[in-house]
DNA sequence: GAGTCGCGGTCAGGTTCCGGCCGCGATCGG
DNA sequence: CCGATCGCGGCCGGAACCTGACCGCGACTC
């Protein structure tokens, strides 16, 4: 049995599906003998793959990003995801990566199997159906957020994080996260508040700098049905609040409505945006583009980040010919 | 030398790259004789990925769909096509698959290297539809349509289907396609028309159950901006020029590459940028958020755009309180 | 019908792989 | 500070594997 190509990419597969192993399970899982071990997984790394290494005990390997990007290895529900997000970037929702999306989309579909195939096709129809909602504004989510947590929760690692609650009371939690969920727009992290001692369910949006702490945890079960809340605000990792210098009608006549805008009438000459995205620059730019005079109050950055910004724009624009016609 | 287990991985991505590979040239691809290219063709089929081949002239070999997903193998732009993909599809615009979407995304960031990341990023600030340029609805192009489309552009595949032209006339096609390109929400295919024995340019949406016919084709390029005199042009009623002043690695990381993009080092700290938009404001938020100093050339209008926001960006007067807590 | 191409059997020689054993060093907990 | 745990990598011997070469066969195209 010509085993070890196969193994090598078994395991590999493992270190996608766990951010970190303790060397022994591994071998076992494998069906080697700890020492063949470290040789796939030095195999791995000459092959350009970074494993990396800790010792002593909580030890194990890992799998880190590198020049290359390696073999992904996906099972069934991922796959559907990436065929189904492809398709919906390809079909324009994602401004600038069409054509890729279509290559890539092709790959994948040279290979995906029948039966998910079908899925795709069932899922991608139920969401593109709805032909007058389809152009999202933003993304509601801070989707590096959202990998972390999901990681986290994966891996059983345990969880740092701040936390602003429903009064804007600042706390530091230390959790175990048992699941990601979403419910419409809005995520939600359920997860064993080791502080509290207490299942808690964590708002994504309201939570700052998460980051896994590296250390594995016994799994558990919360209690049947804990998962329920209910919640307004839009998720995003910046928001801002700005008084644009402009009558109401005007202000709406130029932004484009979504759940992440709120606009009010100040008086007959001003008016107040809420907004929020993920990027400051992308703010910054959006506002600007409005073509009107505002001031922002929050947050902070933004002000900044406008005048930097305003420096790029201001250096003598259209003076010069371009350099020469090749 | 170890090299058996890298060589089947090189294989299987030669596989995803092209449909369809002759023998001889994988052997020599690989650097092995024939008769141990059939023996790693074994390998794969027993590790359970259906390699089905061809005899006789014009045979050959080619990776299809089984019943488990093989491991994935991407370039640098496929993969950053995937994790935008994921993160517009975890933050909500998908309906039904958001926490399947972050679990793969998380797994994918895992391993994606930092290079991409960045890409990543700024291309994912960039998924909205901006105010004023309001996505109309458009006769929707079938993801699975697209597919067909771009695997056959990149193995260079005839093609054969049914047109239907501006005037509605139904014709059958059989055309060696270029390539696919986007602009704006529409599909075009450029590709040399058989029957007429010249360039042609479809619309994707025009197009009726198109399929590859299995026979490949020596390339062929179109005449020197062929591309943009069909489709960039009439689409875009701006094309800019732009001096960036960074060299050109660091902005081509930025910057997605595309049909309506071109970058030319100029020296070694700066470099030119031509893209073309539909609105100004469009082609200002994509240039500002590159992060970069520029200077645009054209066309005119841009400037003064950009000097405009600029100003608004530094009358910002910046004071801290909202006018009052509503 | 000729030529091309994939298929798979066989053979021989060299290489690799594996498990077991060892001492080493890093890390964590007491 | 010490001991336990775990990853590291050298070494060994025997078994297994991989490779290239050669062969005749069958499928397919022109």
């Amino acid at each position: 049995m010509s085993d070890t190509t196969g193994r090598t990419l078994r395991l590999l597969s493992l270190l996608q599906a766990h951010r970190e192993w303790p060397g022994a399970e591994l071998a076992e899982r494998l069906g080697v003998s700890p020492r063949t071990l470290r040789r796939d997984v030095d195999r791995l790394r000459e092959l350009g793959y970074p494993v990396h290494s800790v010792s002593g005990p909580a030890g194990g390997y890992r799998l880190e990003a590198g020049t290359a990007m390696p073999p992904l290895l996906l099972d069934d529900e991922e796959a559907v995801a990436i065929a189904v997000g492809l398709r919906t970037a390809a079909a324009g929702t994602v401004a600038g990566i069409e054509e890729t999306s279509a290559r890539a989309l092709a790959k994948l579909e040279q290979v995906l199997p029948s039966r998910l195939r079908r899925r795709v096709n069932t899922l991608h129809t139920q969401t593109v159906a709805l032909p007058g909602a389809l152009p999202r504004p933003w993304p509601a989510v801070d989707a590096e957020t959202l990998a972390v947590l999901a990681q986290a929760a994966r891996d059983r690692e345990r969880l740092r994080f701040g936390y602003r609650d429903r009064d804007g009371a600042e706390s530091a939690r230390l959790a175990e996260p048992y699941r990601l969920v979403s419910a419409g727009r809005r995520w939600y992290l359920v997860a064993w508040d080791t502080g509290r001692e207490d299942w808690r369910t964590f708002r994504v949006d309201r939570m700052t700098a998460p980051r896994a702490v590296g250390v594995r945890f016994a799994p558990r079960e919360p209690p049947e049905g804990h998962i329920e809340r209910s919640i307004v605000a839009p998720i995003s990792r910046h928001r801002a609040v700005v008084t644009l210098h402009a009558p109401l009608e005007v202000a709406a006549d130029r932004i484009w409505p979504s759940d992440h805008v709120r606009l009010e009438a100040v008086d007959e000459r001003t008016c107040l945006l809420r907004t929020g995205g993920d990027s400051l620059e992308w703010l910054a730019l959006t506002i600007g583009l409005l073509d009107l005079d505002f001031t922002v109050h929050e947050p902070p950055e933004l002000a900044d980040r406008m005048r930097r910004l305003a420096g790029r724009l201001r250096a003598d624009q259209g003076s010069t010919e371009p350099p020469e016609r090749q």
